[in-house]
DNA sequence: GTCTATATCTAGATAGAC
DNA sequence: GTCTATCTAGATATAGAC
């Protein structure tokens, strides 16, 4: 996204905008004044604001979609887990005003709620996928049941950690720990289900990796 | 919260409001609308807006105060700790627009993120409280940096469930089936720590719950 | 305590000149 | 494509009569 015409330029405006005030504290004149262009300018190249919201998440989701596929029959070491985990995280990062507001958001602009919908079940199955592989390969012991909770947990650790982060007051996400433990905590979820000498491997890559960012 | 004057019926018409539609896409004048008070009345019973939502955050407070406290010597059984869960998530969910734009609501009010990190701060301990002594009293196997993990992520399931239900066209937490599966969710963070039989014993506890309110 | 009327402000959005 | 000027709507909040 680096500025080649003016209409990359209110998007990339209203995405660093958004993701420091929250989007519904972002009127358009503030991007105008912060883009330096006029207001009528902006309504040029966007219906409205929901519309530069939405134009976002489809970049947001470009950048989610490589991260969402991987292959069935192989075997992910933990560090690949870690390091998709990782990516993953960090690209929500990039894009949080879709993460602050989860409730209001989406009760707002329709169109959004549906895409971000999509994207969930698309991490939902991504998921189910990996658990269930990790479980025909014997690395895993878990029943369906505990498998759908253990899903459901991850997704709302992979959800919510951005608004749970800004209310222990980082506000900013500017601290890289604050995205090692959102990470670490979501691993922790799977290591009781793992076999032994996996389940050693992720707690100290976890461990390893959360010291390494703090220092 | 019955209608005594005309200051409950403020907050009890603002409650509902801000629980349907988010605190905020609800403006004074609508408040005064659903309560059949003229805007200038409003006024006079509070400074503003902000000044109800904190209000209401007093008697939410008051609400969670008792759930929040337990001796340190019993040992609560299972049925004990899912009731305890089941209250807290049930009252959450009566103030539920607290939750809905955890980003933004808190980011607004400087006087209601303080006494929310309050509230968060004292859940923690308590969680804290509670998994030590079920560890001392030799019923959970659980390291002490694996209990401050545990007790993160069961602070972000208890915090972000609402959001999360929302997201999944839950919108409205009418649907009794929605509380219960946060309150399932939550339990079985803790159950891979238990020991035998009390691990059983919560697992079956959680899935008959479910069955229970579904059905 | 309660109302009506109103002042003030800001936001979203459009029209028309350049 | 971009600007200036402007319209409209809705929100917070206050003043003053009753």
């Amino acid at each position: 996204m680096v500025r080649r015409d003016t209409r990359s330029l209110i998007l990339t405006t209203s995405l660093g905008l958004f993701n420091e005030l929250g989007e519904p504290n972002v009127s358009t004149n503030h991007i105008a004044d912060a883009a330096d262009i006029s207001p009528g300018n902006l309504y040029y190249h966007f219906r409205s604001r929901e519309d530069i919201a939405l134009e976002l998440f489809k970049l947001f989701l470009i950048r989610m979609q490589p991260l969402l596929e991987f292959e069935d029959g192989n075997r992910p070491s933990a560090e690949e887990l870690w390091l998709r985990l990782h990516l993953v995280f960090e690209t929500m990062g990039q894009f949080r005003f879709l993460y602050r507001n989860l409730g209001d958001l989406y009760a707002r602009i329709p169109n959004l709620r549906r895409a971000f919908h999509g994207l969930l079940a698309r991490q939902r199955a991504t998921l189910t996928r990996l658990i269930s592989g990790l479980r025909r390969q014997g690395v895993m012991t878990i029943s369906d049941a505990q498998r759908e909770v253990l899903v459901d947990n991850m997704l709302l650790a992979m959800t919510c950690w951005i608004p749970f982060a800004q209310i222990q007051d980082h506000p900013g996400l500017e601290d890289g720990t604050v995205l090692s433990s959102a990470v670490s905590r979501t691993l922790h979820l799977v290591i009781p289900y793992l076999r032994e000498p996996e389940a050693s491997a992720v707690g100290a890559l976890a461990e390893s990796y959360l010291k390494k960012r703090a220092g």
